[in-house]
DNA sequence: TTCCTTATAGTTTATTTGACTACAAGTATA
DNA sequence: TATACTTGTAGTCAAATAAACTATAAGGAA
């Protein structure tokens, strides 16, 4: 499928499109990237980023081209959610969406709505209401996904900022699973995977005791993800 | 999308098919489902039962369908895989395939190759080879998925016979997740997550000392589901 | 200096694992 | 009939883990 022209190239399959659930983390809530879109028959309301995939690509490189172009976002690690298939789902025809999820630090990237979007914009997942299309249930298996998956990979990291303390992480694990956690126990517990590296650094600007911050060690990571781990608090 | 003619409701999506990856265990050994295709350019190779979906249904729908179109099984459930999209996947076209898996028990089906297929049969996982198009792949990723699922929820049960014991529950776990167990260990934990029933039965012709028969307690399952559980032995 | 907040260390008890040993209940065979 | 053999089932023990706490340290703020 090669030596296309580029009309060729940007020709689209006709029944399937990709949307994608972006995570972030801000202010210990936890948030998902919305587009409101500037054409179709969605204009103006507000939903996922994603489109139509070229006949030429994969899905992933779909989802990291729509991504790009609707938010200015790249270079990301998205995983496949899966197939949203209900035949009445979009109302003007027969489609198919494939949903992805990836979780980024809010910080690294700056927003940039794209050609197709009138804004972008980080909303709580906790006051998102009124999606387009199914868009909500494609939010809620991601969030089903994210908390069985942070469970069982420190993906939490990913949402962090580079430098941060052990109270900041438990804060994102309780805000993801819903629960409240005993700060002890859950120090133990972390420093004993040797996942952090501690650093020669203490917070700055708080008014109290300053914690130590720790950065993540993807080393330890790496092998940690091939033997399995648990990280059920 | 109702009142449509019989022929419009047949009509298919152009770029989509369903591809199913049916587990099953017999004799100590994990096997898949395969159809030898009895036409199109796949004639004669053996791959995993799937085909076209209709406008009409959902790809749950569409992949019971054609399971039982091809091999003559229904009524299972069908978990989604996820979709497979290498746009040099099928070879005359784009085509993303939705893979599904489920595990049954062999007994509680007579397998009938459809009119488009022209063999239905179990082979054992580990002696599969030569799959149409990118067939082992989603071969691969269905076992994949089928180790992770079986060690955070008893899925198993729906391998073995209404009736076995603990013995042939630990074999399925042992040849699925390859590694050998401990008797006594594994009969402590399982018993104490009060999932199984005891029978006042035992097994019958075996030359050596019967075992206690067990049954699978579905009640005890819903519990264990909604607070969660870690199978790992 | 005292109070308040958060960080961090440590204790205690119950529970869970993993690696074993021992014995029971049958069948096969000598 | 006795003995060996195979598999089932019960129990032991030490080590690791988890959950619920208590206690103390390190700051800033009043």
């Amino acid at each position: 499928m090669n030596n296309l022209s580029s009309a060729e190239k940007k020709a689209t399959l006709e029944s399937i499109t990709i949307d994608c659930v972006i995570f972030g983390f801000k202010a210990g809530n936890l948030e998902v990237l919305l587009v409101r879109h500037g054409e179709g028959i969605s204009k103006d309301k507000w939903g996922l980023p994603g489109g139509w995939i070229y006949k030429t690509e994969s899905t992933d490189d779909a989802a990291n081209r729509l991504l790009l172009e609707l938010t200015g976002i790249k270079d990301i690690y998205l995983e496949q959610l899966r197939a949203f298939s209900d035949p009445d789902r979009f109302p003007l025809s027969r489609v198919i969406t494939i949903g992805y999820y990836a979780l980024i630090k809010e910080e690294d990237y700056d927003l940039k709505a794209g050609a197709t979007a009138a804004e972008v914009a980080w909303f709580k997942v906790s006051q998102v209401k009124d999606l387009i299309y199914d868009h909500a249930q494609i939010l809620e298996i991601g969030l089903k996904r994210l908390r069985r998956r942070i469970k069982q990979e420190p993906i939490g990291f990913n949402l962090l900022p580079q430098k941060f303390t052990l109270l900041q992480l438990m804060h994102l694990y309780e805000e993801i699973l819903g629960k409240e956690m005993d700060k002890p126990n859950f120090r133990r517990k972390i420093l004993k995977m040797n996942l952090l590296t501690p650093l020669n650094e203490k917070e700055k600007d708080v008014s109290h005791r300053a914690a130590k911050l720790y950065q993540f060690n993807p080393e330890t990571y790496q092998q940690l993800l091939e033997k399995g781990f648990n990280f059920e608090f």
